[in-house]
RNA sequence: UCCCCGAUAGCUCAAUCGGUAGAGCGAGCGGCUGUUAACCGCUAGGUUCAAGGUUCGAGUCCUUGUCGGGGAGCCA
């Protein structure tokens, strides 16, 4: 169908002009002077188009005058200016097409105000409403952005494998993935299920990350990045976790922290920046009704330096604040949510990059740094946090040092030959390099306010919970 | 997983001390109107989350469970 989207015609096209649209009723107003005012949504913007339709259509008396909410709809006539007061332009229809009508007794998106919690139970007609349509138009402009930011600076997208044997140690419990029969799964004679006689003839499990590949790639390509679905069958149940969600990670050879820290910085400067030139309507129907404090929070942070402090430093600042804690903070534990919330949010008010943490409390993948004066031992690690959402980034410099990391693995009691490959690294032509993840959806919350991460993807999968 | 809160009409909520369930929106019908989540009138719509228990009597009190929300932990 040659069609124009609502965008186009609203923004682009000059009346008067001929147009087809195409979309879902929001509203219909019947006027008993003989024609009906259908407001039209077609998903290109969060505007809708006001479509004219005559009493004199054929299909009016049988059709048009008995239209409802939801239903789709192809309407072909002229954009003219408006008479009425709600809207610059509306299309005077020549023709009314109703393509699928929507029953107004059980279709469930009246309207009217609906919680969040309630669209929730409608996860495949929640699109259909002014802020999902919005979440979604947005979250598009996120990835575009983060595609563009890498590409400019000549970063190859690599795929690591959603299928893996490793667990990238220490990053979460783990989906299994078999094509046993679990109801009588074959068995060793120690009784343990044999795996070696699963599909992959081992164990195998949904990715955690792709870092460990990605690292691969990095040590051969230069600058690369992955960019797709992560899995942990944590039991978190909060408004920040998801069992399944997106993620970014980019790792580049020849880089140390700083300028892991760097990158990560101007990262999410140029996707706050992009979506706010790109999607000004839908930012401002969040900073409207979602959280009016969104609009300043990304300007400010797309024009201002982000804070950058080292683990000790913070400690003595946590130390230093006067304030009773709940979990006293000393050195050597990790921060909590209610220290990472002070420093973001009430010290410096404004996205934070903490470094340097001790290495006790770290993955053996990360760098370990010179003792400080002190004599303590810290690993060259990073984690920005920004306000209400806390770390939306996680980073370090990796290991390059083959003796040094195979120390930390012997330390947390890691199986060396499973990580075989991944001490290739260090053992062949080994170069500094380091990374970042981001959660692509702790973004997209940031970015729109919205309050609860099942809210700004499309089928949320958390514990309990994969109904559609 | 732990701690708090909640579940009543399709949706959002109300119901006093434990005394027999009500409104708005939505829906249907009618009226009116270049209307703007229109407006006015009428009508229909309930196993009060489930299972037990206390009581003459339970939406209301107690127990357990399920689901939802907030906080914490884990993390992105």
């Amino acid at each position: 169908m040659n069609r124009t989207l609502i965008r186009d015609a609203l923004t682009n096209l000059r009346p008067p002009a001929e147009a087809t649209v195409a979309g879902w009723v929001r509203t219909v107003r019947h006027s008993k002077g003989g024609f009906s005012f259908i407001t039209l949504n077609d998903g290109s913007c969060l505007a809708t188009l006001q479509v004219v339709a005559d009493g004199k259509l054929p299909n009016y008396a049988e059709e048009i005058a008995h239209l409802t909410t939801g239903s789709s709809v192809v309407a072909r006539g002229a954009l003219v200016a408006s008479q009425g007061k709600g809207q610059a332009v509306e299309l005077q229809a020549s023709e009314v097409r109703v393509l699928g009508r929507a029953d107004a007794d059980s279709y469930p998106i009246q309207p009217k105000h609906h919680t969040l919690e309630f669209l929730r139970t409608q996860a495949h007609l929640r699109p259909r409403t002014n802020t999902f349509g919005a979440v979604a138009r947005v979250r598009n402009a996120v990835c575009a952005a983060i595609h563009e930011f890498f590409q400019r600076r000549g970063f190859l997208y690599i795929h690591t494998p959603i299928i893996t044997a490793s667990d990238c140690e220490g990053a979460g419990q783990l989906f299994r993935v078999t094509t046993l029969d679990v109801s009588a799964p074959p068995r060793g004679p120690d009784g343990a299920v044999d795996f070696a006689q699963d599909f992959f003839a081992r164990s195998t499990y949904l990715t955690v990350s792709g870092q460990l590949e990605a690292e691969t790639c990095a040590c051969a390509l230069g600058n690369v990045y992955t960019f797709g679905p992560t899995f942990r069958a944590e039991n978190s149940n909060t408004p920040r976790h998801l069992a399944e969600f997106w993620m970014v990670e980019p790792e580049m050879a020849f880089c140390d922290l700083a300028g892991d820290a760097d990158t990560a910085e101007a990262f999410l400067k140029h996707v706050f920046r992009a979506v706010l030139d790109r999607c000004a309507e839908d930012m401002k129907f969040f900073n409207d009704r979602i959280d009016n404090t969104v609009l300043d929070t990304l300007a400010h942070i797309a024009d201002s330096e982000f804070q950058r402090v080292t683990y000790s430093e913070a400690v003595t600042l946590l130390e230093k604040a006067g304030r009773q804690w709940e979990f006293p903070m000393h050195w050597g534990r990790d921060l909590q949510t209610e220290h990472e919330r002070f420093l973001t949010e009430e010290t410096f008010r404004k996205p934070t990059i903490i470094t340097d943490y001790p290495a006790s409390i770290k993955p053996f993948y990360m760098r370990v740094n010179e003792p400080d004066a002190q004599g303590r031992r810290t690993v060259a690690a990073m984690d920005v946090l920004v306000p209400k959402i806390g770390e939306i980034i996680g980073g370090s410099q990796r290991e390059e040092r083959l003796d040094v990391l195979e120390a930390r693995m012997a330390e947390t009691h890691m199986k060396a030959e499973d990580y075989r490959w991944y001490a290739d690294l260090r053992r062949y032509g080994t170069v500094p390099h380091a990374g970042f993840g981001l959660g692509l959806e702790r973004c997209v919350q940031f970015v729109t306010g919205m309050a609860n991460i099942r809210d700004v993807i499309p089928y949320p999968r958390t514990p309990r919970s994969a109904e559609y």
